[in-house]
DNA sequence: ACGATTTAGTTGACTACTCAGCAATTGACT
DNA sequence: AGTCAATTGCTGAGTAGTCAACTAAATCGT
């Protein structure tokens, strides 16, 4: 190994090795191991993976239960090619139907069918259950409701730079 | 819209609308807009997107700069088919190399070029940028604390349980 | 009121993963 | 030593997304 390469290495060593790094990637590591177990258990319980959960929210949680791909799209950050064939795959199990948007007809409705319905609220306790051991439990009270407060400011300083 | 169907429709809202989920999503969306984020910078100043930017700092890190397939599998919670593929990209892009474990013939380590140092190197400038900006900026001193502090004690519950 | 721009959704071709099944090697137990 | 189990990495087939190019509909500027 020459100099100049020593040199590289450690300069690497170092940025490698930055706190910023590491920190950021328990972010990345949590978010990312969290989603799987959810998914395996929504899978195995439910039939439905975390990205279909993440849609039915979407439409339940409106009155009147309907919300159109696009809105979805930049809901899931996703791009709108990717939420077409979810929700072809979603209206293929019987989960969501399309209708027409009353006023815009480029736009398309997306509403829960009542198999939906009943898919969302057993996924809804299964999911429940994971949040509450892995999420709220580990951080207590205090703590918890600063970790949401840091992850909604995050989330303002993304959405508006 | 039957009795039946409304009051599935009511209990779909109120789980839907629950604070948990609202407050899980806030987790999920902060990490994939932050990745999402590093991986178009990456990609565009350096060439790279942020997966293998995540095998470059596990390398670079290491004093002896070689770690094994199966450790980088687990350490970015990919499959071994998946890290399997991933290396083969970085390798043909001239990023890392594949060397025999001495000791283990089964075993293959991965290790940086001397182009992957240089690559390395700009990204994590690139990275660090981000990172500052949208992650650690916005949340003030002593509440970035506490929320790496809360991230370390999750991913320490979801290895346990 | 009409042409130019923007927006919504779809499609084809591609990328990056997963899962299941495999071969080679290692370790553990008699 | 000898076999059985576990581990490492690889491969074929399938899945879930991206991007670029397109059509149809709506909105804007004049």
């Amino acid at each position: 190994m020459n100099a100049a390469t020593r040199r590289g290495g450690e300069a690497a060593a170092r940025a490698a090795n930055s706190r910023r790094v590491q920190e950021f990637g328990l972010l990345i590591k949590a978010a990312t191991l969290l989603e799987q177990r959810i998914d395996t258990v929504l899978r195995r319980e439910c039939g439905i993976g975390h990205t279909m959960f993440e849609v039915l929210i979407r439409l339940c949680r409106q009155p009147d239960e309907r919300v159109s791909q696009r809105e979805l799209a930049d809901d899931l950050t996703l791009t709108s090619s990717g939420i077409t064939r979810l929700i072809d795959r979603m209206e293929e199990a019987g989960l969501v139907r399309r209708v027409p948007a009353p006023g815009d007809r480029r736009s398309v409705l997306v509403q829960p069918t009542e198999h939906g319905h009943a898919v969302f609220l057993r996924a809804a306790a299964a999911h429940a259950e994971v949040v509450e051991r892995y999420f709220v439990a580990p951080v207590a009270g205090e703590d918890y409701r600063r970790l949401t407060n840091a992850l909604e400011v995050i989330n303002k300083a993304l959405r508006e730079g």
